[in-house]
DNA sequence: CCGTATCCTTCCCGATACTG
DNA sequence: CAGTATCGGGAAGGATACGG
């Protein structure tokens, strides 16, 4: 089968759909596209520069063929990523990230910056917690 | 049962646990933390001063009580919301966001100002993407 | 080499019922 | 009012086998 079929996160929709919770919100909306388990690491593999299947799948240790399939799909179908195939043989695919992908940038720097000047005090905060009944 | 049980997604612990995915990445163990379905909603909702909890419900729009709670003792072991009680009858509970709570502010801006300048070009994409076969 | 198809497990989360 | 306990459906994701 082609890539014909596709969960469809619908795209327009403003507010909600099984359950009224706020899916337009649009800091939700862009979690709900890099808040998987892999997103983020691709990007950051396409960070410098394109790549091929194979070698991202070296560079990210631990992922599956599927997910990484399935996680680059998802990226080339938002404009995020720009796939090139070239018909030689055996097949050589490279992945790129497009304009859009990179200026993915500011906000995944600003998210790490955070990380780093406070998940130290997160964990030390659930350890009291935790030690605390 | 009181609340001495939690899931605990344990602190230090820098690079894996089932297979080796890069949970040390910082960006990766923000996401972790906010990538859920709630919790931008519930900070975004305590951002003007703090709520009890059947005001939160409101605002939150809907959230069950179960993930509300959940959501909040999470927020409130990593430091990042201040849990108080009013021991008056009926109780009365009060729910503030901390100094690393408000800082958040920064990175959840930038998603936010990264969404709303691109969101319409990745639904664009996609549109295309899947007209495409 | 670069995928797709299928099965199977795990875990998120909603629904519901019940307490101090 | 502000929770806790429990059940169950469904989605995410890993393992495996196969195909162009």
């Amino acid at each position: 089968m082609g890539r014909r079929h596709f969960v469809v996160t619908t795209s327009v929709e403003p507010p909600l759909r099984g359950s009224p919770y706020r899916a337009g919100c649009p800091t939700r909306r862009i979690l709900d596209r890099i808040g998987d388990r892999w997103t983020v690491l691709i990007v950051g593999a396409l960070w410098d520069g394109s790549a091929r299947f194979s070698e991202l799948r070296r560079r990210i240790e631990g992922i599956s063929q599927k997910m990484l399939t399935q996680t680059l799909r998802g990226l080339e179908r938002d404009g995020l990523v720009r796939r090139t195939v070239y018909p030689e043989v055996p097949v050589r695919v490279e992945y790129t990230l497009t304009e859009a992908g990179r200026s993915l940038r500011e906000p995944l720097r600003a998210l790490e910056e955070w990380s780093i000047t406070h998940l130290g005090d997160v964990s030390a905060s659930q350890e009291a917690y935790d030690r605390a009944d």
